[in-house]
DNA sequence: CAAGTATTCAATAGTTTAGTTGAATATAAT
DNA sequence: ATTATATTCAACTAAACTATTGAATACTTG
């Protein structure tokens, strides 16, 4: 095999790991997958595709790599083959809304929130956490909040914000974190709790990014995960 | 809009990026602007592709933010957009090459040299080079080492290995860098010359990343850049 | 201004991909 | 065993991508 040949055949490799990123729902259920283990049922209803569409994206997913999967019963489980993976979409995600004219507009429309208070970086949420000064918040769904979440954080999914207001201490500030640094939930989140004139800001990104850092996490308390 | 839609919208925007990547011809159009500055027909020429073809995908590429032209004389030359370009590019290849098993394969099957003696660190390169202990070898073409090179680096084309051996000090350790962490001209390099019986490592990964790192560099002494 | 070069545009054919549908397989519960 | 559920497979259509070709555009040089 000639050095060209290698070289050619090695991008085309890479170029395989880019196409599994280069469709959208394809990304999403990364997204999700990067929450804890997901079955494929899981993954269709939440993404809304059929069930043999999200198969056929998983299985391109585990052809180059980015998941692996694990028969448990009659369901199958898939969780990202590696922290790497997320290290690779923030990558993705960071070029895109730094450099694509129409992401930062999408972002800067949809997300109001956005610029009127800088995000919180982890290292920050850390130091003030320990300090007791702030409540941490997971708006994500009960069940990705059972799978691992930021250590010391309350759950509260989105849709019952309003009615949960009483279990938040209300004179500490609020730092609010979803699924990643594009993820609604959190930005939603601060925009209602600042509308009802409580301190809140957000997490720069989301759980996934946490873990990956190596930053404490706990898991929750062995929920089963009915729908 | 609604919070659905702006999530899909904004999927389908990452994913973009995903599909630029997702080409190998487009891979290599990347590694080469990496180096510096690469006019159209310049690339089209390295990498054997028609003028048109290779038009075309820097059009892709430069419509999802990875690269950006300016017009000067009769060329027009690319540049990567960003340093986080390179970052992305090194994700897409750490998780090609830890996950994807025809990646490995083809890696410790061609790269004979692969496993023989650990890559050295950038950092450890640069204290050994401060010391003077090392020999630090750019093995690209002359134009690349003219567009940026490691601080101190000397020069010699992987063709004129052999014969430039005697601006060489034969008797301190041979640090070779290229392209990348997978471009084939260090390896080559570190095998011929231990071939030779010369004390030779390989640098962990290429010029453009080492840049990216905020390590030292220094520009060519202004040569034009002819064919 | 004419000629030459570099780049881009437009049209095309062949290939690949996304998503749908219906059936096949495998496991669990009755 | 039979039934139900979860997942995958296979076949198909519509859409998108790649690379080629030839022409058009823009700039420089003589």
């Amino acid at each position: 095999m000639s050095s060209h040949d290698f070289k050619q055949e090695l991008f085309a490799q890479f170029a395989r790991v880019g196409k599994a990123l280069g469709n959208g729902n394809r990304l999403e259920l990364l997204e999700f997958i990067a929450q804890g283990q997901r079955s494929v049922d899981e993954l269709a209803k939440i993404t809304g595709l059929t069930a043999a569409n999200t198969s056929q994206h998983l299985q391109q997913l585990r052809q180059v790599g980015l998941v692996e999967c694990r028969k448990q019963g009659l369901k199958v489980y898939y969780t990202l083959s590696s922290d790497d993976v997320i290290g690779l979409l923030d990558a993705l995600r960071g070029v895109a809304e730094r450099h694509v004219a129409d992401v930062d507009r999408l972002i800067t429309t949809y997300l109001t929130v956005k610029d009127e208070l800088e995000p919180l970086p982890r290292e920050e949420l850390l130091a003030r956490a320990h300090d007791g000064l702030v409540t941490v918040l997971d708006v994500r769904p009960a069940e990705e909040y059972a799978a691992g979440h930021v250590a010391g954080a309350v759950n509260i999914p989105l849709a019952e914000l309003e009615h949960c207001l009483k279990d938040l201490d209300l004179d500490r500030e609020i730092v609010a974190y979803c699924r990643g640094p594009h993820c609604v939930l959190a930005f939603d989140a601060v925009a209602r709790l600042r509308k009802l004139g409580l301190k809140a800001r957000r997490l720069e990104d989301g759980y996934p990014e946490w873990k990956t850092a190596g930053l404490p996490i706990e898991t929750g308390e062995m929920m089963d995960k009915h729908d």
